[in-house]
DNA sequence: GATGAATGAGAATTCATTCAT
DNA sequence: GATGAATGAATTCTCATTCAT
């Protein structure tokens, strides 16, 4: 019996992807991925080598889909300020709309990191790489400021956009509230924006 | 054979919290703890009841051992800022002592909180409760912002802090140098400041 | 894509003699079997009915090769003596020509024979025919002792010569040298009719 | 329930013996190994890591059976020709007793020597060592020919004696008769020996 | 003739937990 | 308190065979 629309090798990558961001690797089930994706169990191995192959192949098709999600942010804007805002705004959003792929990196470095460094180093390792441009430009512009320590500045960024979706399920108990809630999607981005900009800008506006 | 020293129930708890910050809920073997904790496997459900119970015995004690460290911090100052400062501060040096604190509660947190949930909420909701009490005192004097969203920067100041020990073995590839270095650790928590006092403090200094 | 040369047939056939040969009957894959024979594996079930099928096919095709190389020897020979030499010269050299016969056979025999007895009676049972009708002539010329127990030197011959092709591999560990190579086989064939002459002449030359 | 008389781990040491000699490494089933020793299977990975692991103990274990039931033999003789008689009938007993260990040392041999190699260098190169000794001193007190191949005899009388116990299944179709029969094995040894012996001794008696 | 995708039955291995002593 | 042996249910992975085109 054939499932229409998307192609096998597609439907698996789908479920493997939210298996695997709702459960780690090690916590997901072939049989489940098999299951969601419709299939026989049989043909995730045609497709993938092994629940490890499957489970880079889902890594690598999230990061590239990162990178692409942000890679083109700001380039229409010119004042630093102005493309800082867009890039993190990009950023923020794209994990609201891709809530898998926080998940997943969160997974994966509790893991060690292990399978991302493998096999994606050149992805991984690039990590908000449209920021650091723009923070280095901002510094020679004289709009930022130039004691910018810009490795402290990306993992805060980083860290402060990821982690609000990583703990979205203990941000929902402690404030009785849906965080992923427009409104509150918008506060959060507000919050990180004002907490970066007054710590980045030269001259505080 | 009698193994001194520390007792049985102490040696499995122990052993138990390492197993379990390495490798969650759902990685950690019984057999590793017990190999470990150098008991009989049997002797493990002599004093818990089930995987699940020692590991709800390990997050309750690591939640205990956080806010006995964190509760009595800056009670000695009087300034807002101070006090803020010295909470950050404690909060910071506590999770670099304590590694497996942030990694219990980061892996905890992707599985949905369900265990800290379930048996800890009055700890769990603390959530860094003493610089929630500074913030609302630094509001009420004057020193910092009136229009804070102290539940956003709450959840800053821990993500801020948390996040650091957590990605520490990514941190250490793209950085090639390890973020747990003595200078390390001061340059975060001197950027953590930063950022976080920049943006709460009424007039900047 | 369609291969030239040997039909599809043929391919399949001598691609599975060599996995048959290499890894017998139950360690065969038929997976690799079509891949080695460059057809899709749906081919291999249009000209064989089953694994078992195909199977028994290359045995049958190798008892027939092994058949006609040895059933003319020594025919142009009188000397009774003479035509046993070369009965066994034969023999031995179609095994060396002819590797996957002795592991065939070999692998065959350790599984009991199920598929050789089967389908190949005739073929299986007439085992070295040509030298029984040869020793049988001897003996009542009066060329080799009567008091042979052909069965057993039959067996002889036969283990003699197909053991030292199966246990190549253990030969060439244990004399760190290649059983195969020319020098050695011809060292192989000469003891092998020293201890068989001996044995069965008469009177020693 | 346990099973009282051979305690687990020789239980299933032997189950898996007979299995393995029955159907080799790749044929044989985890299961039915369990089945026989009548134990969980579960246990089976208690004992030994795998089925490779359990494969690598049977074979020891034959290997110092086979070692310990030949390396004295004949050590009361001192006639060569008697020594080595005493030797091969020795041998030929032990195969004769100890079916298993012939089909064991055929898969393995068929399979390439792998494990046998890899774990047990020392016993699988020993190979007949009293018989080689034998030969060297009836070479040197010029009872053998001094011509000797010794390899090649070592070799032939290996096979000899050994194919008898893995073709016997083949033997007794075109036989139409019991090849272990105590009548039949007679028959066999008496064979292997005279045609041994006229092609060792310097003078034929 | 030819093909890529599909499948059910079973293979080895792992795991938390409990029994007998 | 302490222990080695035992277990059933699950988990990853494999294989010969067939379907739809």
């Amino acid at each position: 019996m054939k499932v229409c629309g998307m192609q096998s090798r597609e439907r698996i990558l789908a479920a493997a992807e939210e298996v695997f961001a709702s459960k780690g690797l090690r916590g997901a089930r072939v049989d489940e991925i098999a299951a969601r994706a419709q299939i026989n169990k049989r043909m995730l191995y045609h497709y993938f080598q092994s629940k490890e192959d499957l489970y880079t192949a889902v890594l690598k098709a999230n990061f590239e889909r990162a990178l692409a999600a942000t890679s083109q942010a700001s380039k229409s804007k010119e004042d630093p300020r102005e493309q800082a805002v867009e890039a993190i705004k990009t950023y923020f959003y794209f994990l609201a709309r891709n809530p898998n792929y926080a998940r997943l990196v969160s997974w994966e470095a509790l893991e060690g990191g292990l399978y991302a460094r493998r096999v994606l180093p050149p992805i991984w390792e690039e990590g908000l790489p449209r920021l650091k441009a723009i923070l280095e430009d901002g510094m020679a512009k004289g709009v930022f400021r130039t004691d910018l320590d810009v490795r402290q500045v990306l993992t805060s960024v980083n860290t402060l956009c990821i982690s609000y979706f990583t703990q979205k399920d203990i941000l929902a108990i402690l404030w009785q509230d849906d965080p992923t809630r427009p409104e509150n999607l918008e506060k959060r981005l507000k919050h990180i924006l004002d907490l970066v900009l007054r710590s980045i800008l030269l001259i505080k506006g």
